[in-house]
Parts: C-alpha cells; sequence; structure tokens
DNA sequence: TTGTAAGCGTTATCAA
DNA sequence: TTGATAACGCTTACAA
C-alpha cells in the first residue's frame, strides 16, 4: 500500500469453473423435486414447514441465488426498471436518480440507469440494449424523437421525465409557479424585458420554458425576447453575454443554471455587474449554484419527487402493485439569492 | 401544453397483448427452420446469402429483436456489465462514469449501472439485484467491506476502482504527485504544519490519502495531523471549521471538494480570511470547486482514464477480447487556484 | 448449407 | 402438499 499506486492484479483471479448452483442442486440435496424447490422460494407458507425447512438449509449450504434470466423466460418478468439519462454530469439528475431508486428499491425492483452523454444516437442504442431485460423504462429528458420514443413505448410501458408525447404517460413537473414568481420578481425590479436564453432545440423542456415565460410575459405585460438555441454549458451561456449586452438587455433568465453561471462568470472580467447591471436566474438549483458571487438566483424543481412519481406511475402500468394513489405533481418555485437586483441608478 | 404541466395520460394506453416476436416467428415466415436464424443473425457468412436475405427481410418485417434473457441461458453470457456507485450527486463520478461507457460500448457491451445514495447496505442489495445479469462488475469507491467484496467477485469477473482488497484486480489512480506537489506547494508558502480533514472510515481513498500525506509529510519534513473521521459533506466540512481555527491551523487538505467547500464557506461568517489566514486544498476538481470565491485549489485526477480502464481490465478477465495492453494508470496533479497563499503578516 | 433435437434454469399446469 | 412434465426463446452439437 504505498502512494504509489497502479494497476494491480493477481494473476490468480479466474472464473471459477464450477458454474453456479440451480435449483436441481438444492432439490438433489433437500431430498426433494425441483418443483417444490421452486415453489418454497416463492410461495412461502403453503408448503410443509418440514419440507421448507430442509430446502431452505440447502439452499443456505449451497449459497445457492436463483437466476433471473432463467426465471425470466417463463414469466417474462424481470423484476428490474430502467432509467434513461441523458447527462449525468447534469448536476439536477441526482435528484430524480435518487427518487426513482428508492421508490423502485421500496417495491422489491431493481433499477438500472444507462447515461447517454447528451447525444440521441447513445440513447438509443442504450435503450435498445436494456429494453428486453426491464420490465419498463423511465426515459429522463429524452433527447430522442417522438417516433423513436413511441417505438419504445410499443414494447415496453414506458413513463417521460421532462418531456410529452402524445399519447404517452409522462411526468412534468409544473414550471408555471416559480416562472410566474421569477417574472413577477424582475417586474417589481423594474425590469420591463427579459431575455430567455434558450437549450438546445432537441430539449423539450428548453422549448416548454421558452412557451411558459412567453405566457407569463403576456399575461403580466413584460416583454419577452428569446436568444438561442445554445448548448447547456458553461461556455454557450458566457458566449452568449456581448449578445446581450449589446442588445441593452437588463434582465436574463437562462435555459438551466450552468449556462446563468456561465453568463454570471463571464461578467465581471467584461465589466459587466452582476446583478446591478444585469439580472441572471437560472433553472434547476444544481449544486454549485449558490457558490457563485453573487449567488444564482434559480428556480427549483423538487427532483426526488418527478424520480419517485415516474416509477409509480410505470409500476401501476407494469400492473404489479395497487398503485392509483393520485400524487400531486411537483411544483416549481424561485429561489431568490444574489444574482437578480434593481437596476443600478 | 398549457403551462400548467401534470402527471398525463392517455388511459387507453395498456401493455400490448401480443408478445414479441420470436425466431419461430420469424423462421416461419422466412421459410426456414429456427435454428437458421439463429445462424444468420450471429455467424453471418457462414449463410447461404439467399436465405440470409430471407431472413433478414423476415427479420425486420416483424420488427424482430433477440430476447437477451432467453440468450443468456444457454450461453450464460449477457453482454451487459455492471458499475455501482456510491453517490451520483459527487460530481466525480460522472467522468468515471463516461469512461466506463465508452469502453463497454466499443466493444459491444452494455454499461448498467446502480447508485447506493452513500449506503453500504443499498450498495450491496443492488449487487445482488444485477450480480446475476451481467457479465462482470466494475464497483467504483465501493463502500462494502472485503468480505463482501470478496464474495461478490467469487461470482462474478469483477474490477475495483479507487479501492484495494487484497487478491483482487485494481485500478487506483496514482495520488502520490498531486498530494506531493500540494504538500510541496503548502510548504513554499511557509506552511509548518498540514491537517488533513478526513472523510469517512468506510471510505479507503481517505485512508489511502491519509497514509500518502503522512508519506510526503515524513519526507519533506512537515507535520501532518489527522482530523475526522467526517461525513464527506458540506456541512461536515464547515462544521469542522471552530476546531481548526482553535488548534491554530493554517493549512488544511480536505478529503474532498465538496467538504472543502464547506469549510471555505464557513470561513468568511467566522471571520476567518481564507485564504491568508488559512489556506484550503481540496480533492477531484469537481464541478463548481472554481466558482467559490476564492476558487478552490485541488487535487485532480483524471476520472475518465478511471472508468476506462476498469472496463477494459474487466474485458480482458471476462476473456472476450484480446485486451491486455498495458496501460498507463491515471496520476493526479495541483490545480493551483485562490484558496491557497501565504499567511498573512 | 440447413434441419433436428437437446439443453440452459426457471415457472406453471396437471396429476397424484 | 408434492412430483412429473411441458413450456419459455435461444444456441449448438450432430446429422443430413
Amino acid at each position: 500500500m504505498e502512494g504509489k499506486s497502479q494497476v494491480s492484479a493477481e494473476p490468480s483471479q479466474r472464473r471459477k469453473p464450477r458454474s453456479a448452483p440451480t435449483i436441481y442442486d438444492v432439490a438433489r440435496l433437500a431430498g426433494v423435486n425441483p418443483s417444490t424447490v421452486s415453489r418454497t422460494l416463492n410461495t412461502p407458507g403453503r408448503i410443509n414447514p418440514k419440507t421448507e425447512a430442509k430446502v431452505h438449509a440447502a439452499a443456505r449450504e449451497l449459497r445457492y441465488r436463483t437466476n433471473p434470466m432463467a426465471r425470466a423466460l417463463p414469466t417474462g418478468r424481470t423484476e428490474t426498471l430502467g432509467l434513461l439519462l441523458p447527462d449525468i454530469t447534469n448536476p439536477m439528475i441526482a435528484g430524480v436518480v435518487r427518487g426513482a431508486q428508492s421508490a423502485a428499491f421500496q417495491r422489491g425492483y431493481t433499477l438500472v440507469l444507462s447515461e447517454s452523454q447528451e447525444s440521441s444516437e447513445f440513447e438509443s442504442r442504450a435503450a435498445d440494449g436494456i429494453l428486453r431485460s426491464v420490465d419498463g423504462l423511465v426515459l429522463a429528458a429524452s433527447r430522442l424523437d417522438d417516433a423513436r420514443i413511441r417505438e419504445l413505448a410499443d414494447e415496453r410501458p414506458l413513463v417521460l421525465i421532462n418531456r410529452e408525447v402524445d399519447g404517452l404517460v409522462s411526468v412534468v413537473g409544473d414550471v408555471e409557479p416559480g416562472i410566474a414568481e421569477a417574472v413577477a420578481h424582475l417586474q417589481l425590479l423594474g425590469h420591463r424585458r427579459i431575455v430567455y436564453l434558450s437549450g438546445p432545440d432537441s430539449s423539450w423542456m428548453s422549448r416548454h420554458r421558452a412557451e411558459v415565460i412567453r405566457e407569463v410575459g403576456a399575461r403580466r405585460n413584460v416583454e419577452i425576447s428569446v436568444v438561442g438555441p445554445n448548448a447547456p454549458t458553461l461556455e454557450a451561456g458566457a458566449a452568449a453575454l456581448p449578445r446581450l449586452v449589446e442588445s441593452g438587455t437588463t434582465a436574463v433568465m437562462a435555459y438551466n443554471d450552468v449556462m446563468a453561471i456561465g453568463l454570471l462568470r463571464a461578467a465581471k472580467p467584461l465589466g459587466v455587474d452582476v446583478p446591478h447591471d444585469l439580472s441572471i436566474i437560472g433553472f434547476d438549483d444544481v449544486f454549485g449554484s449558490d457558490f457563485t458571487s453573487p449567488p444564482l438566483t434559480t428556480v427549483r424543481m423538487p427532483l426526488l419527487d418527478l424520480g419517485d412519481l415516474a416509477v409509480r406511475r410505470l409500476l401501476d402500468m407494469i400492473g404489479g402493485e395497487a398503485g392509483g394513489e393520485q400524487v400531486e405533481p411537483p411544483v416549481s418555485r424561485l429561489i431568490v439569492r444574489g444574482s437578480s437586483a434593481r437596476l443600478r441608478g
């Protein structure tokens, strides 16, 4: 265990040739029929306590573990759910995963994730890779097009998060309250025009936010303009600043916190004072959004609930549990921090 | 598509009763034997081009997709690799995932992830959940104890990342260079004593860093003391500050950036000037570590390479590819930013 | 080159 | 309550 570490291996390690024990092995040891072993393990109670004990003892001794693939063949069920993520580096995704994970675990399902580096091609391949091995699929902020999503939904129960496709089940946080608060907040601070710095065109959520911001703006008599599309990155956020400054913008809502932070950090070097020259509001309240100076004002969505809800809806569709308890969809709200203020002078 | 969104569903959506097409369906349509279909799909070339064409046509028409569970039964292989993560919110993990993902994809394997919320119990259950459905397992910064890890390694080929267990294969970035740079850096700035703010006891990596820091300190004649264990959180980092200040500490290396940031942000309210009263160095260079003021000095590890390397080692063990090209293990280095400096006065 | 048939480890249906 | 036995969808000798 030196400071000098490396790729280490005991060459001795090799797959043991003995393959895993089956119910046949257990049956032989317990002196019963294989089907009895299966029953014992799956229908506890309906078995003679004595045989039950024998079977369990034998199973323990052999360290028997049921082979999920073999089980899935006759039953068609894997007790596994898949969650597809476009981008694991996006801190907003963590809450969704956590929520989904615990909802699945609670009901005895295993959740497997797959991330696709923001690429719809990878996402498509990943979907193919796990589709047939799961009982259902959750697509979070999917980058796939509607047709492809329908194809997948045709093969397995499927729930969308933060995305809508006609005829499919989706769980979308209600962005309206947070956006309404944000627009009102900016208006109160004296801003007459708000720029929405949009994300990628492939992001349904970016388009959705644009629409809602427009609606709210119209309702409250605030002028809204959209600048974009942009990549959802620090760099793209930073790159947008000059254009905004030139056009005399005083208030920006960015598609997400990452872009907002990019914008914010580009400001000081260019002599733009945030928030006194320019107010900035993000979305998501990601990790790090309150580290900046000034800390970022942002619209937060309770992400845990989204993941949890999506999995519960999915399990309802699969038809396992009772389900159906209609739950309130998550609601966004504005977190006011330092990046929004009244204009100087 | 109103601003008001919600949990939406077309009640019409229900599992279609027709089950997926099998090779039997394809065979019937193509007018050949099922085994021919199997061969066509798996051993291209060794088949009469005409039948091959017929089979492909039939498969396409039926939208046939091979059932991975049924295939796994006779072959014992799933073409799937599992990656277990302790904590998806830890931004350092993203690089590992990306690296592992592309290494796996490149070789035709699907990578499935499972995260365990820093809980060894969840991690254990997750491992059980996917163990039998994957051809091999990568454990990143595992929280499991050695015995449990050995158990898993006994059932499937397994590679560890940032963790060592006797007799098992592991991929560990070389932390020594970065730590040596960090200690030298602090020494040059006039610090005579360095506190290592340790992470949880269950983290092998925290213990490993402590050891290497001690070694480097001894070598360079810098006094090292350890404060901890601590949870790897913002809160725990912040909570440690008073103790450090009381003991007259001038330089801290924290187990990770999250703790370091917690510490750093607690400083200003307590009237501690970072870096002039206290220098802080973190580990990992996570997203957001340069948003703080001052931005965090940190030891960075090339994480992409760790994931990539782990998967390649794993595939070697599985015996699929040629493999074996010995690769340099990733090496850490110091990123000097604003949170470290000479003492005031 | 293609067909036949056995087997992979379970569950499920029927009898006993 | 338990034992036989036929699926489940695929691969793979072995034959033809």
